[in-house]
DNA sequence: CCAAAAGTGTTCTTATTACACCCATGC
DNA sequence: GCATGGGTGTAATAAGAACACTTTTGG
């Protein structure tokens, strides 16, 4: 048997590897406007396949961690962060989707705060790219992203979910921005206001925004719970 | 190394294994009122661990079909039949799922025609249950089954998905009938006809429905694409 | 003719939208 | 005082719930 003939019976006979991949987002400045926009940090591939690409940061599942505690360490390795938010996304299987071998994929994506995403580590090997214009990622990668950009955007349209995106305080036109920014379209800032004071997770504090050019605006802040998924006990 | 510290190191060192269940369900009448109501069928272990309890149909994932053909194939196995509608629910990978050894297991969830379900294979180890009043079952497959229950809720509605429970020609009634039987509540017929009339998957034939006690109800196809999921290029 | 489900109309309530307007602050 | 975003009011529209009413069948 040839070493050729003896890698494809290897592929053949090994049973699918399973690994964990996370989306991350998080809210940075845009360069030309300064409004705030979706970003995502990617890792670079050093090794084949699909060496020198971007990628999402993941791993394999380590024997004693959770699926939800492996995607939260690989976020931790390759940013430095910790999630606000974290939730699991889909479980990618196909045949197809590495060249070299079967590999199955449960993706976690996750929320984290502007301030953290500051800071989050970056490097030759690990950048930050804007999530609605990522080009060509390894693997099946693009996919994965734009799908974890619908379900943001699902999820922000019908949940509570747009606050894990802001520090502990925010004014309302902050979270106003946060939906233009996934959403992307300008929504109106009367309408929006009274649509969230209505919503019960939200509470009034008595402080107000200091430095802005015009009239300070009041601060809010969330009091709903981050969990989601039969994992922590609620509603995906 | 004795054979117990040998199972120890064996568990530790092994990757966790992949399994793939599924979570079916079926609209059969009830023994008492005769109403549609939500049936699953469930397997029974014929090994350890939890030898002689009820299980969810599964089994390993082949190394040459994807994760849905392999749902689609344990279904056809267990049961019979060929799914309607077919999606994945979750990875579930907590640590003690299984006493022997770590499972990872992807769920798929499937809703199968009443017609085809009346015939489905039922035997000794294959039998249904009704989907509400699921008592202990293997692994944590009860919780699975809640949260594929609370699956269908969610998106029965929201989404066109209660069609996948019924043949290919029904009555406004028998929609309705599908949807008290999910939601567990009575819903008026009057404003229910007109919200489905709306949805614009819903075809009129110029058929009715001969040989009831009363007026013959007009039939209606669903002429929308089942598919949803990032694999199906559509929205969960 | 009567019972019962099929199917239509009408009213009331509530959520969404568009947009006019007032308020408070920095400059 | 004036420009600007913060914040409130209001009228028009759309969507949903409640329920009276007409239609068509079998018996």
């Amino acid at each position: 048997m040839n070493p050729s003939s003896a890698n494809v019976a290897e592929r053949r006979l090994a049973p699918p590897s399973l690994a964990i991949s996370t989306v991350i987002f998080a809210l940075r400045p845009s360069e030309k406007s300064g409004r705030p926009t979706l970003w995502l940090p990617l890792v670079r591939r050093i090794r084949e396949p699909y060496k020198d690409m971007w990628a999402l940061p993941g791993g394999p599942l380590a024997h004693d961690e959770s699926l939800q505690d492996a995607a939260s360490r690989n976020l931790r390795e390759t940013t430095g962060l910790t999630p606000h938010y974290l939730e699991q996304l889909y479980a990618f299987g196909g045949l197809h989707r590495s060249p070299t071998q079967r590999v199955v994929s449960i993706v976690y994506w996750a929320l984290v705060q502007p301030t953290e995403a500051a800071l989050a580590d970056e490097s030759e090997n690990v950048r930050w790219f804007r999530a609605d214009r990522v080009d060509e990622l390894a693997f099946d990668h693009k996919a994965i992203v734009e799908y974890a950009l619908w379900r943001l955007r699902n999820k922000m349209a019908y949940g509570s979910i747009a606050y894990h995106l802001l520090g502990e305080y925010f004014t309302l036109a902050q979270v106003r921005e946060v939906y233009e920014a996934v959403l992307d379209r300008q929504l109106d800032p009367a309408n929006f206001r009274r649509h969230i004071k209505a919503t019960p997770e939200i509470e009034e504090t008595g402080e107000y925004l200091q430095g802005g050019k015009h009239r300070p605006p009041r601060l809010y802040r969330f009091t709903g719970t981050p969990g989601l998924g039969p994992d922590n006990r609620s509603t995906p």
